[in-house]
DNA sequence: ATGGTTGTTTAACAA
């Protein structure tokens, strides 16, 4: 079985792409992230049509908006509010071998990485915070894949430099604690550094505001892939969809991950 | 140190 996430940034806009995302890859499942379309129009019988014909959708106006596109029956699906607001960031749903799947988007939390200074970045912590607490609560053994962009890159070669990015929303350390302890909350397995050594550097985002993406390759591991520990000796192998950053005419900013879990 | 781009919706906001 193969899983995809892929912040798509409006599904309306790039449906083409995601039809050579189904060509070129044919996942199972596509999480997705940033629809930014309420479900009226949220383009399903264009899903349908590459056989993605079951569909769970959560959208609103312009922004956020999350889905799960399957070719596998899901069940039991639902969806989870954070922090006070209805923003369209969390649905999940279950799939015929009874694992759960859970389909995320962090707020990005704005430019100024203080939450006294910034409501978004407080609402970033919060949201953090309220997930690890609510995940700690959690005391089933039902296996589980919790996908997304996480918009938070926690790991040295997450990023393009450590030290120039330590004080930049998305690497600073209070997010890579509150990302850590949510972590920690369901003993999460991180699936896509399970095939690439912490040592190397792993990119699943490159800023449109880059001359070049390509020369600079300044990018930042936004988008995650965890498993509950039962699933780790199921992980196949892992794909991130780099060239997907130039696929035109408009790319999305992030590019598909993937992992087969077999 | 600054500014750089994109999408939705139409001037501003979020990323």
């Amino acid at each position: 079985m193969r899983v995809a996430t892929w912040n798509i940034n409006s599904v309306r806009l790039r449906m083409g792409l995601l039809e050579r995302l189904s060509d070129e890859a044919a996942p199972d499942v596509i999480c997705l992230q940033e629809t930014k379309t309420i479900d009226d129009t949220f383009p399903r019988a264009a899903f349908a049509a590459k056989g993605y014909t079951h569909q769970h959708i959560l959208g609103m106006k312009s922004y956020n908006g999350v889905a799960i596109m399957s070719r596998l029956p899901l069940s039991n699906t639902g969806h989870k509010n954070w922090h006070n607001r209805e923003d369209c960031r969390h649905i999940f749903a279950t799939l015929p071998n009874n694992t759960e799947v859970h389909c995320v988007y962090v707020p990005a939390g704005g430019d100024i990485p203080d939450p006294a200074a910034n409501d978004k970045f407080a609402h970033k912590l919060g949201f953090m915070d309220e997930q690890a607490a609510w995940w700690k609560s959690r005391k089933d053994k039902k296996p589980k894949i919790i996908v997304g962009d996480f918009n938070v890159a926690p790991l040295e070669h997450d990023v393009w430099s450590h030290k120039q990015m330590i004080d930049v929303v998305s690497h600073t350390p209070v997010e890579i604690e509150k990302l850590t302890a949510w972590q920690k909350a369901h003993n999460w397995y991180d699936a896509i550094r399970h095939f690439v050594p912490e040592s190397e550097k792993c990119y699943s985002w490159w800023s449109y505001r880059a001359a070049d993406w390509t020369a600079s390759n300044r990018g930042r591991r936004l988008d995650h892939i965890w498993v509950t520990p039962d699933l780790q000796p199921a992980l196949k192998s892992h794909i991130i969809l780099r060239d997907a950053r130039g696929w035109g005419p408009k790319p999305s900013d992030h590019v598909p991950v993937m992992v087969d879990i077999g």
